[in-house]
DNA sequence: TTGTACGCGTTATCAT
DNA sequence: ATGATAACGCGTACAA
């Protein structure tokens, strides 16, 4: 008799706390408690139950959220979503619905108002925290946010200053482990691809290339140095110039994934062999950097890992264990991982080894 | 003096659209009438301005949620984050901001009971819509979500029955042109590394390959046709296999990215060369697949239309205009995009050219 | 243990 | 155009 009817295209309104407890016979205080798991008696308990099944009733998460002043969201801001963010995002999402909390996520496509919109959009959303890459041009919001209590991580990207954890990992460390490795190797000739020196990731990732260097005593060349802004299409070019440069470097170190994707396709073109003709390492690991030639010696950041300190640590703010503590600063370590793309640089006076094939294509 | 103090870390209450209407000396209705854009009188235009400023107030989307009975959020559930769905949820989410809409999105891994605890999760947040991937266990509760009035599209994975909008790419034309290139080529011994014929998309991709086999007068060898579940170790081991068959394929085809890497991987284990010994072409497009080599042939789905026609589809729903309107199945073509990795296969009187070295290891 | 009634921050409906 | 007030669905004191 009452069969929700016809499908109408109309939108239907949903059950609500108030027909369950209709439906049972009981009041609306019982079937509450009976959803937040409090003892209600058996025989309700099975009335509720029934009820529920029948009206096809779901708590308006909205409803709650407004009563309890807890959303059990958690903003996510991040530039776009390579492979590094999707993977980070994956699975923060997995751990914190462990926790009943679950993702808003956004983009910013690295657009300053898209930042600032971000932000408001999740305040509008009241988000219980906020998980994102700092940005310079929010600090003053991020700071008043922090100020109102709500949580906030910072990740992937750094800024000095506002009160906030951090989840970061050691770019510097990483950077001057991978130099060293090229220069302990023989390299001299060092050129590097760095990200915007907006970003502190890439100031440091820089900066460990720079330590590398000085401390095998050897200078910064300006030519071999490219701010190629963490972007494909800059680096493709780039590394054109470095190859045209009269004494062109011996090996690259590239600041992240992208950079070296476009590295690896002006090699493509101009037909330069790696590593035959010049070494290159990356920041970031992805599939591509395993199965290329001889495979690409990258550092691969800990993305299960920063996933799940980040979670453990929303985890700890939000429920009140850690509210007053002073900001976390983790730093997580990044392996590095040896591939073929490395080798000794030959010597001048040493023929090129184009004669000899290589033994597998790959 | 009213200043908001300390930060003590304890929560703080944000403003409301009462301490506007207060701090601004006017009525709540005319700063709801203020904030939906209708006129309103300019003096109390500038003094509710100030007042929003001086309070840092936003609105509270939950209870605009609340009253309007829409939430302007938007669910999406896919199986993971790969390259490929993240790019339809980076691209989709841009889409829906520009309609005023968010995106709440969940893997399921596919298990079920995520995907269920996923449709619960949406339900309860009563998102507006849902876009997924088909999913066969979630049936019952989709038709039910659907005949509710909750406008629902099915992307890259389908699903006969449900009155449903579905935005598919013609998988089975792209599989179909794809062997059919392998074969025109030359080659007769092809085997394919299929996804889950749970899957309607695996079943489709293998459809294609099926037809182009009989088309060309060829018979399908059961030796040839792998179910490795979408998977790279499984397509890894299954590759193996393979080319330990007293008569190994001399092309293989792969119904997705993540199998084309475990065979990949395979290759470059047993020192196969591609495309000297064997011929490769593999659905999905991925940065790896230009760099690999000469390059991998593959099948790129159109990411930024799926997700373009996605939000198009939903506005139209969401905004009434076509609430009434059949389901819509649109099909969209994918590229077949010819690399390096497909070449006719050698006789078996030619002699093997391992010892012409290739002109670039790339 | 259960029932009642109020309030969360909006929007929308009324008079004015 | 504005002001007052009734909902929306839930949680929760408080009384029973």
């Amino acid at each position: 008799m009452d069969e929700e009817e016809s499908g109408s295209g109309a939108r239907q309104r949903p059950a609500t706390i108030v027909d369950v407890a209709e439906t049972a016979r009981v009041a609306i205080g019982t079937v509450s408690r009976y959803l937040n798991g409090q003892s209600v008696r058996p025989a309700n308990r099975d009335q509720i139950e029934a009820a529920i099944q029948r009206l096809n009733y779901r708590k308006n998460a909205l409803a709650a959220a407004m009563k309890s002043d807890l959303t059990n969201t958690v903003g996510f801001l991040v530039p776009r979503l390579s492979e590094f963010h999707a993977s980070v995002l994956e699975r923060l999402s997995l751990a914190l619905r462990q926790q009943g909390r679950a993702l808003l996520s956004y983009c910013h496509n690295d657009d300053a108002a898209s930042v600032m919109g971000a932000l408001e959009f999740f305040s509008s959303h009241r988000v219980d925290a906020l998980v994102m890459d700092a940005r310079p041009e929010a600090e003053e919001r991020i700071r008043a946010t922090a100020r109102a209590g709500t949580p906030i991580v910072f990740y992937d990207n750094n800024l000095a200053g506002p009160p906030v954890d951090r989840v970061l990992v050691d770019n510097r460390g990483a950077s001057h482990r991978m130099v060293s490795h090229l220069l302990d190797v023989g390299h001299t000739r060092v050129a590097v691809l760095t990200g915007n020196v907006q970003h502190w990731t890439g100031r440091e990732r820089f900066e460990g290339y720079r330590q590398a260097m000085l401390e095998h005593g050897l200078t910064i060349n300006p030519d071999y140095v490219l701010d190629t802004h963490w972007n494909e299409d800059e680096a493709y070019s780039g590394m054109g110039r470095l190859l045209m440069l009269p004494t062109p470097p011996t090996a690259l170190y590239c600041c992240n994934y992208n950079m070296a994707m476009g590295a690896l396709r002006m090699f493509a073109e101009r037909g330069v062999r790696v590593p035959e003709d010049i070494s290159i390492a990356s920041f970031d690991d992805v599939p591509l950097f395993a199965l290329y030639g001889g495979g690409i010696t990258a550092a691969a950041q800990p993305t299960a890992k920063i996933a799940d300190t980040i979670a453990g640590t929303l985890a700890a703010r939000l429920s009140g264990r850690s509210a007053l503590q002073p900001p976390l600063n983790i730093v997580l370590n990044c392996d590095i991982i040896l591939r073929g793309s490395v080798k000794r640089p030959r010597l001048a006076s040493e023929p090129s080894p184009a004669a000899q094939p290589p033994t597998s294509q790959l």
